[in-house]
DNA sequence: GTCTATAAACAGATAGAC
DNA sequence: GTCTATCTGTTTATAGAC
């Protein structure tokens, strides 16, 4: 009998598994060809060719380009906050081990993961420009910056600041900061080194402690 | 004789002004577009419509899509690091004054100006993705940065900060922060109120004019 | 200088073989 | 479940009329 109808993983290798590593090999491919050029200019073909596949078999696990691409969103849309913030939750606040941590972190995601900066700007891009996606990535957002969010609040109370201080104003001026240092990084290195991101930080969290140095204790109001 | 061969301008409009008016209709029409559409996703069809040409006087004042797209670029790829700058320099450091307008600057980046920021993404992306612009656009990226540079230069010496601190750092992290809460705003407008550029930067400067409230003096070396 | 018509290449998506 | 072949619409770019 040729038929091997029951057997529990000849080398390995069952039906569904097979499905799956493809959907994940197509996956990866989509996020390495969409990242070097963008969604638009990406075609399916060079999806496929470059997981190992054909057009037909990208049909036949997604919807379409556009499934993929949304499905890629779904799927690391996060934008490595969660990274950041594990990171942060690591080491003690402004220690000089944080900024290199920090620093390492910045170096990653600039300049190692070379894909991920411009993968992270197709999707922005891709959420602009369609109103519906936009609310999801916003709801998305929400949640890792929470995490963040939290992190800065123990923080703040390590350093004595101020109990008024807004913890989530502070999380998104974090990872503003931390987004937009990627991206200039990229354009032109020598203006970012490695410990600047660090620095930032350790400069924010000293000027939230205390009031302006220059008089002027309260400028609420 | 029916040829007007020397008529100054008959009502405006000689053959070169003609042309050069074309050509700032087909670049203001490209930025709309291509802001819109993304580079790829544009088509020189719709372009060349949304300027009120056809095809032709397109192609008749540009080499391509390609070549619209870098004159488009170098036209207006500075990304209005020279506004803020002198929004900055409009206003004594730290006041509320100062701090409004910066918000003022931003709700008029982030919410209004709303093509500004996707086509920004889409020069950044071009240029990580074609290495030759890329040189070209770090270039471009230092003159109005050190324009920001020596701003911030005076505003530290204003506040008394420490001689050491490195304009040229603040200037990027004063950068970064723009760029990254304007996208940030535009996918979660709540989670960037107005005031809080004008807000960070005062935090910033604090921490920069002071040490770090906890302790340790010094963290050189 | 701009327009209309068209050429040539290529895209996303589907149908049927295996 | 994946592949090959193909259909259909769209794209950039050009040639020639006006």
């Amino acid at each position: 009998m040729s038929t091997d109808r029951e057997e529990p993983a000849r080398q390995r290798l069952t039906r569904a598994e097979a499905k799956a590593r493809t959907r994940r090999l197509l996956l990866d491919a989509a996020a390495r060809v969409f990242a070097r050029k963008g969604f638009a200019g990406a075609s399916v073909e060079e999806i496929a060719e470059s997981a190992g596949f054909s057009i037909g078999a990208l049909y036949s696990n997604f919807g379409g380009k556009e499934a993929l691409f949304l499905e890629l969103m779904a799927e690391r849309g996060l934008g490595r906050v969660s990274e950041a913030a594990q990171t942060l939750d690591r080491h003690e606040a402004g220690t000089g081990e944080a900024a290199a941590e920090l620093g390492r972190l910045l170096v990653q995601v600039a300049d190692k993961d070379t894909d991920f900066a411009p993968l992270q700007a197709e999707f922005w891009l891709y959420a602009v420009r369609n109103p519906h996606v936009l609310d999801t990535m916003a709801a998305a957002l929400r949640e890792p910056r929470q995490a963040l969010e939290g992190l800065i609040d123990t923080w703040l109370a390590e350093r004595g600041a101020p109990a008024d201080v807004p913890a989530d104003a502070v999380a998104t001026v974090v990872a503003a900061l931390f987004q937009g240092l990627v991206r200039l990084r990229r354009v032109d290195p020598d203006s970012v080194p490695e410990e600047l991101f660090g620095q930032a930080l350790q400069w924010l969290f000293s000027g939230i402690g205390a009031p302006p140095a220059q008089a002027r204790p309260t400028d609420q109001d």
